[in-house]
Parts: structure tokens; sequence; C-alpha cells
DNA sequence: ACAAAAGTGTTTAACCTACACCCATGC
DNA sequence: GCATGGGTGTAGGTTAAACACTTTTGT
């Protein structure tokens, strides 16, 4: 192809520093913000997942997600759609932008270019998940199956979904290994065993317990004591609780086993 | 804002998982790529900019791309720019999404979502950069005051390129810590100490010699050795020199100060 | 011989691992 | 008492940081 051609016919441009550009004439597209949103419950990882009432994919499970509207930007859609999806508003959330994906054909409809993110929430009670109880719903991210071959039991996830899921796990699973991103998945105020079950949950097994206290606790801002106002519950020695720090990164990591879990 | 409400009303939905959609009624709109092209060159690392021509930003810096065409994936239409910017074909470089700029208003003639990403290539002679060579250029990175205030001689950056230029240069130094990434930077076969003065462009200094070479040597896969086909050109030891490896991540990283110069 | 560039050795301190042990509570 | 859940101490091995030193070339 001749290079630097395409660019400079005319009707191109755009973006393109040196042509300008007709508004009209461009093919019908849509950019979209799928979110992964990741909670620990029942000692599981699991991801917010909806059932599609429609074709395509009818009666499969889709990430939830949907248009940047035309004056809003593509992290204030996502935050948005956040919203609106849990119904959780002014909860301490975690949002980053993941990946976009847009290859042509993955929407068979029409071509939509999609900007995938990663949502932590903690374990609350989702007040409404998606406005349609009975269509969403967190699923376990092992029962999905992701890199290995579906079963009877395992939901058929809609477009590139899988990947994306994939995708996003990975992320969730190596932040815990650098960041205190941990922490985003506790209610407040949790203890340190609250904490480390999330790395439970996230990889499979947890990192050795007197390590595990020593590097959160010795890691400035990653957790900070909170007012032991102690509710004697449980039937053990009753826990030392803390709260969210400050700090973001975590060094050096507390790094994964190679032949990672699951 | 009520809730799920948007998504549900007629001529909504889309990627939405509940409502169809009409192809026609969507804004106009463009999805584009952006390259940040990086090359370690005269002991400095370097961003491909293009000057523009025509308004807005007229004379400005900008980053080179283009539109995301009808039938091509985002990243193939990465490649593609990279490709016809560049002018190298076949050649060794790396490629990796960064990430995507959607706020609106980032370019005033209409809404453009752009995926940007980072490019690695050599210190090669670039046959053409941009089809134009004069309005094409690689900048050293200090040399664009980036987070800095702008002074006499520091080029102005088109739309919210100087963010985008920004976050790339921080992945790109970041990524030196923990991945072998810098050896894209090298023409093969290279020494050692090449490598080591990528990080030297890189970060402002070079990691410890002694430790550095230990590192790269006992890193399986970082580096492999290069039949010492050697042309005895300098005036002190001749090196060993080396090809890349197909190893992609370095654990322990090779950590940056956490003052980062420049 | 000397400078320049490349490459090596050695000591020290940090810190992660593993594993054994102690504390507080409910039954 | 004892089971259960929390929390602590300590010995040992690995390895990265720092810095001094040796080798090979050109002039």
């Amino acid at each position: 192809m001749s290079p630097a051609s395409v660019r400079r016919t005319e009707g191109g441009g755009g973006h393109d520093p040196i042509a300008g550009y007709d508004p009209r004439g461009f093919p019908p597209l849509a950019v979209t913000v799928d979110l992964t949103v990741f909670t620990v419950h029942a000692g599981l990882l699991k991801v917010l997942l909806v059932r599609r009432g429609e074709p395509p994919f009818q009666g499969d499970w889709a990430l939830p997600g949907g248009f940047v509207r035309e004056r809003e930007g593509v992290e204030q859609a996502a935050r948005r759609e956040l919203a609106e999806e849990t119904g959780l508003v002014d909860v301490p959330w975690h949002l980053e932008q993941l990946a976009t994906y847009g290859d042509p054909g993955r929407d068979p409809r029409m071509r939509v270019v999609s900007v995938a993110h990663v949502a932590l929430i903690p374990d609350l009670p989702v007040p409404r998940a998606g406005g349609d109880a009975a269509a969403a719903r967190f699923w376990p991210v092992e029962d999905l199956n992701l890199g290995r071959r579906r079963s009877a039991h395992t939901p058929r996830l809609a477009f590139d979904h899988a990947t994306i899921v994939a995708d996003a796990v990975e992320r969730v699973r190596s932040k815990l290994e650098y960041t205190t991103l941990a922490a985003a998945f506790c209610t407040e105020p949790f203890s340190l065993a609250d904490l480390r079950r999330v790395y439970l949950a996230a990889w499979g097994y947890a990192p050795e317990l007197a390590n595990f206290r020593r590097k959160v606790l010795s890691t400035d801002g990653f957790v900070v004591p909170d007012q032991v106002s102690e509710v004697p519950g449980g039937r053990g020695r009753p826990p030392l609780l803390y709260r969210r720090g400050p700090a973001t990164t975590l060094y050096p990591p507390i790094l994964r086993e190679t032949d990672a879990p699951e």
C-alpha cells in the first residue's frame, strides 16, 4: 500500500495533522464503555455479568456497559455506567481503564469500539444490579472457565467479552502483586485476615501469614489502624481493625507463584 | 439522573445487552490511533512528532496518527500507521496500546476518540518520517518540558498530545524497570554497555554497572550471545555482543530511584 | 605508558521464606 | 480444656547495592 496516501485523500485527514476533514461521510461507528466489575464474595472473586435479552447473543452473558454520550468523556461515561449498573453512589470503588477493543466484526450489528474498564468494589449488598436483578449477577471467575473449554454449566459470554474478562482478571491478579488494591475489595474496617482472604480468592492461595502481615504493616500507608470499637462477634481472638491508607504501590511486590493456580 | 433509563430508550441500546439499535442517528464521531514512537539517539530519548500544516493548532507539533479504517482493527491501524509514518517495514519494532483518550472537545472539529499507542524502534536511519521530512522529527523528550512550564524554545504540542506523550514517557520509563524492553531500542548486535546507555537516556542516570551486567546476564533470555564477528573499531576493550532474547519480563525489576530525574 | 572502555570479585545489608510459637475468645 | 481464629519471633538463605579491582585495546 502506498504509504501516507490514503490519509491525504480528500475527505481523509481528520485527526491527521495535514488535512482538514468533513464530518459527514463517516461510517456509522459507536464508542462504548464496557465494565468488568469485580468483587470478592463468599471467598470467591466474582465479576458482574448481565444476561442478554435480545439477539445477537440472546441469552448469553455480557459485560455491563453502554454508549459514550455526545458530550461526555470516556472516563465519565464509565463512572456513570458503574453507578447505574450497581446502584451504588458515593461508594469508594476503584475504576481504571483496561484497554480498547476495536476489531471489526466484534459486534455483528455495526462497528463498535469499546473502551473496557476494570472496577473493584467491596462486598456490599448491591441495591440493584443493572435495573433488572434477574438478568444480572456476579459470576465467580472460576466458573467462567476462561481459557479452558466450556463445559455444561459454563455461561456463554457474548461478543469478545471472554477475552475482555480474561484480560481484566489478569490485570486484577497482577495488580494485587504490586499495588495496595486488595484493600479496595474490603469493607471498612477490615482485619488483616480479611485482606489476606482477598488474595486467597483472587489467586487461589494466600501468601504466608506472618510474612503477609509484616509486609502490609511495614508498607507505609497500605492500611491505617482503626478505632478498636470492637464487637466481639466471632469465636476466636478478636482482630485488630484497619482502614485503607493513602499508599498505592507496593514494593517489593507480593509475588504470585509462577504456576498460577485455578 | 434516572439510572438505567437512557440506555433503555428506543433508539438507544446498541452494545447494550438489552435493546437493539439503529445505526443511523449516531452523532458524527471518529476513532483514530495516535502513535508515540520512541527511539534513543545520541544518548537521548526522543519521540517522533509531526508539524501541523493547517488549523487547528497550525504550526504546533502533534503525534503521528490517523483514522481507523472501516474494515480494520485498532491494532492493525496502529501497525499500518507506524509503517507509513516511519517508512520502516519488517523492522523489529515493539508496539503496544497505551490508553484511550476521549474527552469531548479534545479536537475542536468534531468528537474524536483516540487510541494511543507506544512504539519503540532502534536508532535506525528512518527513510522517511511522515512523508514530509521537513515536517517530522524526533524531539528529545527532555526538550518538551512535559509537566513544566513551556519556555521560549519548547515546541507547542497540539490537542491533548502533551498529556499523551507524558503518559507514554512514563510508560516507557517504567517498562524498562520490569521488562526486557530496553533491548528494543538497540540495533543488533549490541553490547551490554549499549543496553545500559538506553537506561541512561531514558532515566537520566544508569544503573550501577556491575549489578546491571549480572542482572541482564542472569535473566534467562534477556539477551543471547552473538557471534563475536568483531570489528575492533573503538579505542577501548572490544565488547562482547548480544542479540535480543525471548524473555519479556524482568524480576526482580531494575528499579528507578524514586526521585525520578529530569 | 597511559587513557579509555569493558568486564570481574567481594563484602554487606536487606528481606523474603519457612516454621514454630504465643494470645484471646467461645463453648 | 480445647478448638478456633489472631498475632508474633526467629534462624537461614538469596540476592541486590556498593565499590574496588582487573583486562584489553588504541595512541
